[in-house]
RNA sequence: GUGGUUGUAGCUCAGUUGGUUAGAGCGCUUGAUUGUGGUUCAAGAGGUCGCCGGUUCGAACCCGGUCUUCCACCCCA
């Protein structure tokens, strides 16, 4: 017979890795309740029209489109039936598709639901996504987000919030040194203005995202292929060798952009977040001003948050975020500002395993295992068993009364502390022969000295 | 979506220019040990060589397709 096997991009997690996972979620959950933020969850899946065109041409393909029920073909016209043209005939066979990520259904949700609404909101969500990608290392087709999002506020106090919430989780996981990029929409925006690419603000920004990967001469080859002019490039080389504190950089930014009404609101709305930041001071993370940082939706306005791993990881980014002055505007509501932050659950378990920072207790397991010798025993067992577990004692009874060699194999295979041999004997005395497992060592005990001895 | 890569026992992997019956280690089962796990020793089970097709007297090995793995690009958590 075939093996049974999972879609590609997908995952099962066995005991060990759901408790890992439980154990960074929590983390977050914690963190995210302490700053203020409440639960919402909202469906899989959506209606299409809520979702396509959200994320540009490139997100539209990589959404999960659900067919329709019932004899759907039938319904299409013939027409588009016969032109085989798979995007024109998506929305008629189509009109559900999965969720891509939770900032588009929290935008969603913040319209329909306005009227019920306290402003401002802060929501938190933590839900599986999916993605209809190509999986490499640290990507996966269906993958969990921690999003945190304030909605209908303005105040910059949300960004520094949000950048204290980051350095809290991160090192709360124990996960120290991680750098926190910050930039800002409107600086991208002054420096295209500066350079009159305007009209390619978007090209600009991605080719400029990968400095880091390409090399300036690379960044330059592709804004080139873009249509940017030698003239704008050339305002751009300051920008190359962007280098200092991030006063420094503010300071730099400020000459280079003094012509851009718009730059200068950006460097203004940066240095609010990382003075107040220096004055607050973070436990383990790092701020670090990053002017190529163009990561991110194209409906981010005002500032865009990364996380990076520690050096030596190469992991990507662990986290993301950002301001969108207008995001509710796509579903009619206007003037309502949001800005929010998201942990990449998935890459944070990958970085703390490669480091080794899990915890030991975090794999709780059964304590004390109870040998079964037969029906008597096993009743004489389970009373001492229910009287453990009322201790809040994880306790169990091997089921079957199967060899010793066999039951004690379990209980050293399962990784459990203690094992308990009570035969016909033990009864008689109403006493319990404990083995510790790990020294060897076994005693002849009444149940007091026995709930003493696993403590 | 583009280019490359991987697939052999439950797991990690060998397998010669294409040549009888495809191997190892670990794990598993049983026994040495009918009230004692790990260590040791002995024996045993376990494979449609990812799948489909082709070349050949003969294919794990060569060719094509397909699925899968991982990597890079695009994009992104």
């Amino acid at each position: 017979m075939k093996k049974p096997s999972i879609p590609k991009g997908t995952r099962d997690f066995g005991p060990e890795e759901v408790t890992r996972r439980n154990y960074i979620m929590n983390i977050i959950k914690q963190a995210f309740s302490l700053y203020g933020f409440q639960p919402i969850e909202t469906p899989s899946f959506e209606n299409s029209e809520t979702l396509m065109g959200k994320y540009g041409d490139e997100g539209d393909r990589l959404i999960f489109k659900i067919l329709n029920s019932g004899d759907f073909l039938s319904k299409v016209d013939t027409e588009i039936y016969t032109e085989k043209d798979s995007n024109k005939i998506t929305s008629h066979i189509s009109e559900k598709a999965l969720r891509y990520d939770l900032t588009v259904p929290f935008a969603r949700y913040v319209v329909q639901h306005q009227n019920e609404i306290t402003f401002p909101f802060k929501r938190y969500q933590i839900q599986p996504v999916w993605r209809a990608d190509r999986p490499q290392k640290g990507r996966f087709r269906e993958f969990f987000q921690c999003d945190a999002d304030v909605v209908g506020s303005t105040s910059l106090w949300q960004e520094v919030e949000f950048v204290q919430l980051y350095d809290d989780v991160f090192n709360k996981l124990n996960l120290k040194g991680v750098t926190i990029k910050i930039n800002n929409r409107k600086i991208l925006s002054g420096i295209a203005e500066v350079m009159g690419a305007e009209e390619q603000l978007i090209d600009f920004t991605v080719a400029l995202d990968k400095l880091d990967k390409i090399g300036e001469e690379g960044v330059k080859k592709e804004m080139r292929e873009k249509g940017i002019s030698e003239n704008a490039l050339e305002k751009l080389q300051p920008l190359f060798s962007f280098k200092g504190t991030s006063e420094e950089k503010l300071n730099n930014l400020e000459k280079m952009l003094s012509t851009s009404e718009v730059g200068i609101m950006g460097i203004n709305e940066i240095r609010f977040i990382t003075e107040t930041i220096s004055k607050l001071g973070l436990q383990t993370a790092n701020l670090e001003i990053d002017v190529t940082l163009a990561r991110g939706l194209n409906y981010y306005t005002g500032a865009i948050f990364e996380v990076v791993a520690p050096d030596g990881v190469a992991m990507g980014s662990i986290g993301g975020g950002g301001r969108y002055d207008d995001l509710t505007g796509i579903f009619g509501l206007k003037n309502v500002s949001g800005v929010g932050i998201s942990f990449g659950l998935d890459r944070i378990y990958l970085v703390l395993e490669q480091l080794n920072l899990f915890p030991e207790t975090v794999s709780a397991n059964t304590k004390i295992l109870f040998i079964n010798f037969g029906e008597k025993e096993s009743l004489y067992a389970m009373e001492a068993i229910s009287k453990l577990r009322k201790s809040q004692i994880a306790a169990e009874l091997y089921p079957d009364e199967a060899k010793m060699g066999k039951q004690m194999g379990y209980a050293d295979k399962r990784n459990i502390a203690f094992v308990v041999l009570a035969g016909e004997k033990e009864m008689n005395e109403k006493a319990y022969t404990l083995k510790n497992m790990k020294t060897g060592e076994q005693f002849s005990l009444n149940f007091d000295e026995l709930k003493t001895a696993i403590k």
